[in-house]
DNA sequence: GCGGTTGATTTTGTATACAAACTGATATTC
DNA sequence: GAATATCAGTTTGTATACAAAATCAACCGC
């Protein structure tokens, strides 16, 4: 995903870090579950080294905490943790929202456009997933168009933690109906010519969104 | 530094992780130079293998890059790479300066005039190295005002990374002590009751500095 | 003389072995 | 009976050894 080196530099220890990650966004690995090294080389069927290298790989994009006693375990985030994490993220999307606002190319625009499109037409199916996938998409697609890589990749990388809670809240067919409406909404506020409403418009977006996670995560 | 477990919960990767940072921020280590896993090994008296998770720790953090051909080198970046960078920097910064400059607690506010005090006077005693490890420790005192641990964390992530290009623009005298009189008057901003005061005081020092730090890498 | 190919050497990735630290529990003493 | 000390069993961190991959260079063929 955000590794687009082809070449096989250290096959092993990439395959290990997949494999992880699909546990854990399948739920196969619970937030807080701890993983053995010695029981993962033996799953693997390679030595405790590759395997060491793909924990201390996750566990510095966050993925994995170091346990308070021993071993590492999957984040697992408490509610004052959550709140602390999507304030943070707001703050990012702000930015991205005066950025994109102010730099808007017609391009970028139209991505955006298409992105919310996805969103409305997956709400309509009432295709859960695929809103999931759509909305991601929308949100990159702003991030995009802050023309900046480095933003890119931060608002980004909260997005990848913060999933699986904002997932929660995306139940039933009024939840995707209701999201696509605070969408459409944000996005007249990014297109204005007037970037303080934009911002204000991501703002309100993020405070609402957030608020019906930790409503979902108590 | 920004990792406050007392606990020796693998000493050595941290040492070497440090000694690394400490080579890069100095300039002693440049960027695009290579580093030999075997050359560091015997140079810190360890084996090859927390010498390895060291260097793959710095990698993921960003502030090396896996080389083209062999080896990691310290990341280095164009001047392009640079100007985005820092504009994402210049970002976080301001929130930084937003948030702290609300919540600032008299405790927060004490270790920023601590950390100051530091910078004025290695700036007088004309002590290149203390005044660089100051003026780290002075933002991170404001990163830490923001009570936010993720914004903290993302804050030192660019700081880390922009290292050093920024030690380069430090080499007189002069330039100390026009570095501490900038700070005094960002200083001044953050402590007002205005927020939009401190946040255009903190754009303004930011978009100096990298002024200087452009000019400085042609 | 130039280009391709093979070979030697360095370097990286993985395995294994070993030592130290930590956990949990049982036993012993006050 | 409670608290502390000690000991066994894991588990992690580090070292070393080994194998595969890649770079550089010399050499051979054209």
């Amino acid at each position: 995903m955000d590794h687009p080196t082809p070449s096989p530099r250290s096959a092993t220890r990439h395959k290990i870090e997949a494999a992880l990650l699909e546990d854990i966004a399948t739920g196969a690995l619970q937030p807080g579950e701890r993983l053995d090294e010695t029981r993962l080389a033996e799953r693997f069927g390679v030595s405790r080294t590759p395997v060491r290298e793909a924990l201390s790989g996750l566990t510095a994009q966050g993925v994995l905490v170091a346990g308070e006693k021993r071993g590492v375990r999957v984040a697992q985030y408490s509610r004052a943790e959550l709140g602390q994490m999507f304030e943070a993220m707001q703050e990012i999307e702000s930015v991205c929202a005066r950025l994109a606002s102010q730099r808007l190319t017609l391009l970028a625009r139209s991505e955006i456009e298409n992105a919310q499109a996805a969103c409305a037409e997956a709400a309509a199916r009432n295709d859960r997933l695929a809103y999931i996938k759509a909305n991601e998409a929308l949100h990159m697609s702003i991030y995009r168009a802050t023309e900046n890589p480095y933003i890119f990749e931060l608002a980004s990388d909260f997005r990848r933690k913060t999933g699986p809670f904002r997932a929660k809240k995306l139940e039933t067919q009024e939840d995707l109906l209701a999201s696509v409406e605070s969408h459409v909404d944000l996005l007249a506020k990014i297109f204005s010519e007037d970037v303080q409403v934009a911002v204000d418009g991501m703002r309100k977006h993020m405070t609402e969104s957030f608020m019906r996670v930790l409503a979902a995560n108590g």
